[in-house]
DNA sequence: TTTT
DNA sequence: TTTT
């Protein structure tokens, strides 16, 4: 059924890019949208999107893009479950079939991570959505210099089977 | 900033109409979307997205969509944050521009409930998002003969103050 | 860059359905999407725009749709150009990634033709979009019982070199 | 119906800003979307949309984007039909509700005409694009400094009768 | 937990 | 809590 979501907006950290068991790149990151209007308190205020890149496209914005890059999104909305301390919760997350960079191009200087993963040298790396999967733990695989995902790509570590089989394409 | 949904379902139950104090009509119902693709077990996967519409097209949606209606929505996405347990939850909804009702003509004979509120007459009318505001009491005032809402559309209560200097239109 | 375009509407005719040199299958239909407001003169209108579909998606349209028929399309618009008697014109489509049916299922009985290629048998088929390419002529190639096509999907006969490695897929 | 666009792209020249006879600011422009994927021959192809705005948002396009502007646009497809010679003639574009300025701030040095109205001082104003109206002269009213427009917003001059009736909204 |  |  028709399901479809274009986004501009910027990224309110650098993306991270994860590798499923099978070797299938999934980056994944958060997109502030600005509202069109402001509220009663006269605050422009912004949603905060999750999107999910897979394979080619991951690595490109693992590469591309990083904090504060203003990004277009094309894709389609997903709503994932879970339980957590018996209850069920819900993640909605876009899957994006297509990432365009919209900085000029010579905007690049300074400030990214240059390790491109996303994570500061000497933290731990963690789930960039608080209110997603809760039973992480600090994932230590590596795969290509990346953090390797068994399945959420939202979570350090998981249950839930991701596997390429997902993959729609 | 851009931040555009499409998207074409089927209403999992009859749409819920109420009104803000000031006389605002808002609907709200889930729109079941299925997948593309089936997932690794062979099932078809459908996705439950939450609408909100306001307005003349609330009244719309209350008096011609019903369970299993098939309906086209063209809004935006939006996050709604709130605590619970003093944990901060994520609400995601779609605000519609329009809703298209795509049934045929003729085929609205049996089923719906005829008083329109989306309302069955003896039971007690709750959230229609379990993960959504919690601290919802039975709304016992009626406006109109229908539900009214003070704040949060998707509650029968809230503190959440929600009135037509929000509506962006 | 971000083209993206989804409608909902109706079938002006039955689709036509040719195949490449190679037996890429391709569909063509002209989709009557209704504007939301009237005109001056208290009228609906409508605008009637042209679709191309690829591959297996062509031949489930081609086999589920007719004229008459309630589809969505989520699809990118593309510009052709041409010249004509000296001039050049420009011809608009949707390029459909996806094709949904919209109609109840029993509803497809009487009306279609069987032999499922969109011509009804006596008459010659042409070009349903009188606006574009001009130079057409009775297209009496067969491939697998459909016309087949050389080029431009919407011509009868064409000039414009089309095959399989324009497919962007 | 359902009926949505959305682009980003670059602006093939200044945009042109006239006015409907009673005061409504209508603005045009081209905005060049690269595809995706190359041609045979290797290239990077383009489509190119007419794009046309109404009101307020006319002038901020009119005062905020030039030639090589990055935009993106939110809209629904329309097509208008003329006469030529005898023919009916197509002409198809993107009627804006929204208008993103893609550029960042400090990067409209130079290049952008001072007088805001799209039209170079000496040079006769033109249709954009070539294969539109074809009766146009060069339009000789003005209204607040720029050109008035009595109809087709596309054209210098015109017989269709475009006026504030038309605006859905 | 949020971007410009 | 989910629709056909």
């Amino acid at each position: 059924m028709i399901n479809r979501v274009v986004l501009v907006g910027r990224l309110t950290k650098d993306p991270e890019l994860k590798y499923t068991p099978n070797g299938t790149a999934v980056a994944t990151f958060t997109l502030a949208v600005n509202r069109q209007f402001s509220n009663q308190q006269g605050e422009r205020e912004a949603d905060f999107l999750n999107i999910v890149v897979w394979r080619k496209a991951a690595e490109n914005v693992a590469n591309f893009l990083k904090k504060g890059s203003l990004a277009g999104v094309d894709g389609r909305i997903q709503v994932r479950t879970y339980e957590q301390d018996g209850r069920r919760q819900y993640f909605t997350e876009i899957v994006a079939d297509n990432v365009q960079f919209l900085e000029p191009k010579g905007s690049s200087g300074g400030g990214r991570n240059n390790d491109y993963n996303g994570a500061p040298p000497m933290e731990p790396q963690g789930n960039p959505y608080g209110g997603g999967n809760q039973n992480q733990r600090q994932n230590q695989n590596t795969n290509k210099g990346y953090t390797r995902v068994d399945e959420d790509p939202f979570a350090g570590n998981g249950q839930i089977d991701i596997s390429d089989d997902d993959l729609p394409f």
